[in-house]
DNA sequence: CTAATACCCTATCGGGTTAGTAGGATAATA
DNA sequence: TATTATCCTACTAACCCGATAGGGTATTAG
């Protein structure tokens, strides 16, 4: 399943990816529009901006606004921001591998030679997708 | 995250399918070769026994045998029962299908559309991978 | 017939994560 | 200086996961 976090957080992002300009956008307009809880986007926004992908402005006619052009922003990162490794189990991840305990060996693994096909096809699609063609 | 369930779940129907003879196999049998709680590998192994995967015998003697030959058996069935649905949120669900509160068009939802792609994908691999294959 | 074996079933539980809330600190602007 | 809006920490209720406990029931060996 899909978190929620991620969720909100690509609609948040797509939102600000259709804006005409580059001004900042309150959370209280995203979320407003997106059906989103203030505070629980404010979360999402904020983690989205330490990690590169959002600038933002405090004050009056603040908010938050992408950093980089939409087509440059890749579905992989966002996803690797909000909700972690794109493999579905550890010992098929190529950011975070780690080693089964119960599994003496990988090579005749089920469960891992299944997981390194799906994981090589959603890379695949999360790799291709930017933030500009889902914004259309 | 792939859940434990479905990962001891498939480890232990391979096992099956290794197998040379159609013989029961107790749980201990397994749960010692794989590597699994007993208790938990029991409650796994009767709900792949409820849903037409397995067949069962009491008894000294007793234990879990596959139904199916393993190449009629594909993955998509083993995850729907194992893990639910394969689609990672419910409005792109094809078995299990149910609109988002928040959302209020899936046309131009970039949730939708991207998870779309996933779905397909996954779909796809999970169907032409069988039993049998995993087994070699 | 009886005891051993091994599946069948329900209930429970600790621990971790998720989604969301509360409340104030900090910075920018009019 | 008041207002606006982001920043930050802490907290909580609800939920799910993995595992365990403790029997019940069917089958088979002797």
């Amino acid at each position: 399943m899909l978190s929620k976090k991620t969720k909100y957080g690509i609609k948040a992002l797509t939102y600000l990816a259709r804006q005409d300009s580059k001004n900042p956008v309150s959370i209280a307009t995203i979320s407003k529009s997106e059906n989103i809880s203030v505070k629980f986007l404010e979360s999402i926004l904020l983690t989205l901006k330490k990690n590169g992908i959002l600038g933002s402005k405090k004050g009056i006619g603040g908010g938050y606004y992408l950093i980089k052009n939409p087509k440059d922003v890749p579905m992989t990162t966002v996803m690797r921001i909000l909700e972690g490794p794109i493999a579905m189990v550890p010992c098929v991840s190529l950011n975070y591998y780690e080693k089964c305990d119960d599994c003496p060996d990988e090579g005749t693994c089920a469960v891992h030679k299944l997981m390194i096909q799906i994981r090589d096809n959603s890379l695949k699609i999360f790799r291709n997708t930017t933030l500009a063609e889902l914004a259309n």
